[in-house]
DNA sequence: AATGTATGTCAATGCGTGTTGACATACGGA
DNA sequence: TCCGTATGTCAACACGCATTGACATACATT
């Protein structure tokens, strides 16, 4: 009894893809899982997105909150860090974390996933940083970015994980500042 | 032609079995590539280590360099950032990085690669640090340590991974320091 | 030298995977 | 109403995987 829907298909398959591939990354989530996640036959995902790898290319796109960070009007750094810090924190909180996941979970699309980051995240800011150290303060606050969003959500860090979302931003605006100020001094300030 | 040394045979393949599993993750590894590069068959690795999952964790604890970073006798947040940010540093520059695709590269063994990180290496400095904010700086200090590793050697990001040695360190040793600075102030500190 | 055990070799098994092709059915246009 | 195409269903394939058991060989002990 099939109804003349491929369309609707289609999204079911993705939504379901892209639901399973950022919670598992890339080699962990298998085609049937996501067939039978969708109520679809395993068959039509190939036969609609040719194959399992742009089926992922695909969701990898369709899961990528972090754009709506980028606002090309203000300050970029500026409010890319309100916006992540404030409210959308626990509504993004995977986002950078499942990248992690992704990349580093197959090598297969770790190109894939590094390009589509720098992409939709790194290339925004890049034109916009400036000063002598803006390329090593973009790096580190990505760096921190990272590391904490690793910490909290994937390693269950100890002091980060268990803490609420208030405090953890805090600590994340702390480091932020701290990457945004850096610049490369005589000596190391660490004994 | 077998001559009579299991021992040795076990090495060969823990040693294979390290290389290629801090290297790939868990899933990503088979047993055939760990058994060829030891130059050995395949089922003996079931015989001896009593299946895949063994092996790992076997592997796991055999490949991890960081107790050395731990030394009792002294300050332990130091002597780690010491370490970790002078000569070593490019030595163990992947234990870091290997062990968070390693988390991420399967849910089976993400519980055991986590558990292994905090006996080893967060474990040893949580008795150590003291002041109010001590748990909050030590996963901080972590947290930058994790953020600087990936964003250097697993995403690659412009601005950090292409840097010598000398000028990571030092980006490296700033965000420490912020990080073991850090307190819960009134406001945070970036608008 | 004979024997039993440790070690290594090989084949087979069962499972899950992504992908493909043959077939069936519902729909839109003639 | 009839036909061609779009859509869905099903089975099978070829592959790689971890694991197991039967068999062969080298060694240590007697």
């Amino acid at each position: 009894m099939p109804m003349r829907n491929s369309d609707k298909t289609r999204e079911k398959l993705l939504a379901a893809a892209t639901e399973v591939f950022w919670e598992q990354g890339y080699s962990n989530t298998s085609l049937r899982q996501i067939a039978q996640m969708a109520d679809v036959d395993v068959a039509l995902i190939s036969r609609y997105f040719g194959g399992k790898l742009k089926l992922f290319e695909a969701a990898l796109t369709a899961g990528l909150y972090w754009p709506e960070l980028i606002d090309p009007d203000n300050d970029p750094i500026k409010v890319a860090i309100a916006k992540y810090t404030a409210s959308s924190s626990e509504d993004h909180k995977f986002s950078i974390t499942r990248m992690i996941v992704m990349n580093a979970s197959d090598p297969q699309v770790g190109d894939m996933v590094r390009q589509t980051l720098f992409d939709t995240l790194v290339a925004p800011l890049e034109s916009r940083i400036d000063g002598e150290h803006g390329a090593a303060q973009l790096a580190m606050f990505f760096s921190v970015i990272i590391g904490a969003s690793v910490a909290r959500h994937s390693l269950l860090m100890p002091g980060m994980a268990e803490v609420d979302a208030d405090t953890h931003a805090w600590q994340l605006r702390y480091l932020i500042d701290a990457a945004l100020q850096f610049e490369i001094s005589e000596e190391p300030k660490v004994p």
